[in-house]
DNA sequence: ACTATCCCCTGACGGC
DNA sequence: TGCCGTCAGGGGATAG
């Protein structure tokens, strides 16, 4: 679901509720969202107070006093909300965390369950997933971009979804910034010339940009921390667009499968470069 | 190094 | 109405 937009969207909109506040008792009504044990869980995090709250690719970084940390992916639907105690409690909730002072709950809702959330203790070396992310989408220069490109002899799209290579971009904003730079999904990585790996860099940041201004993406279920709806949906060019006209050359959006993924493309803005050379 | 294919889950939607 | 297949903003494991 969250992709860097909607995940930066969060992060802002927890920070102001979190930062300062003490974590006084943890209720887990489903560990398989849990990278550990509730038990390990719940003695990392408990009386700790919150310091600061980031964001690193598609991770949340939640750093507590002594440098106790909660890292949470929300994959595909997984939600942070905050409600008072005493609201009810939705079936998918799997996580609530008594915040003090106050009345409220962060509570972690996630309908498939693909979602994990990770408590670090003080001293323990970050975990091995979030050592092997690749640069932000949004901190990597153009230059480096394309140096790293040049490398790569895969196709541009599975590639920019590789988190090891480049983190925070998934389905939505790939589709987006291939289409805006013209460039074709399949195009192998290192036949990308300076000049199109400068577009792909100047479009991916400026749709990312624009995306998080508009708080997100909503196409079915994403929602804020507030159960806020995202407004960038109605920027969409391809993504969740096949059969209508590309709004540039009038040609009908397509749908494939491109390394498994839904791929939406304008047959006349992205060229098949390996066919016509 | 890279691709393809499951798999993890649940729900929504279209076709019959 | 119900059943079945397919698909979904992600990513890990495994086989070729």
């Amino acid at each position: 679901m969250p992709e860097l937009p909607e995940v930066e969207t969060i992060v802002r909109g927890l920070r102001p509720q979190l930062i300062g506040k003490k974590i006084r008792f943890i209720r887990v009504r489903s560990d398989h969202v849990l990278t550990g044990s509730p038990r390990g869980f719940r003695r990392v995090l408990e009386g700790a107070i919150i310091r600061e709250i980031g964001r690193k690719g598609k991770f949340i970084l939640i750093t507590c006093d002594q440098e106790i940390r909660l890292i949470t992916h929300l994959r595909m639907t997984g939600q942070f909300l905050l409600a008072p105690r005493e609201r009810v409690v939705d079936p998918h909730t799997h996580v609530l965390f008594d915040l003090e002072p106050g009345t409220d709950q962060l509570r972690y809702r996630d309908v498939r369950k693909f979602g994990r959330l990770a408590a670090v203790a003080r001293g323990t070396p970050a975990i091995s997933l979030l050592q092997d992310l690749g640069p932000d989408a949004l901190e990597i220069s153009a230059a480096t971009l394309f140096r790293n490109l040049q490398q790569k002899k895969r196709a541009i799209k599975p590639l920019l979804l590789d988190q090891t290579f480049l983190s925070g971009l998934g389905n939505i904003y790939v589709d987006e910034s291939l289409y805006r730079a013209g460039i074709h999904p399949l195009t192998r990585a290192d036949t990308l010339n300076r000049d199109q790996a400068r577009l792909l860099h100047r479009h991916m940041r400026q749709i990312l940009r624009q995306a998080i201004r508009a708080k997100g993406t909503t196409v079915s279920d994403y929602r804020g921390p507030e159960g806020i709806v995202g407004g960038f949906q109605r920027f969409l060019r391809v993504y969740d667009r096949s059969g209508d006209p590309c709004r540039i050359c009038g040609q009908t959006i397509q749908k494939t499968r491109v390394g498994g993924r839904g791929t939406h493309t304008c047959p006349g803005c992205q060229p098949w470069p390996q066919k016509s050379g």
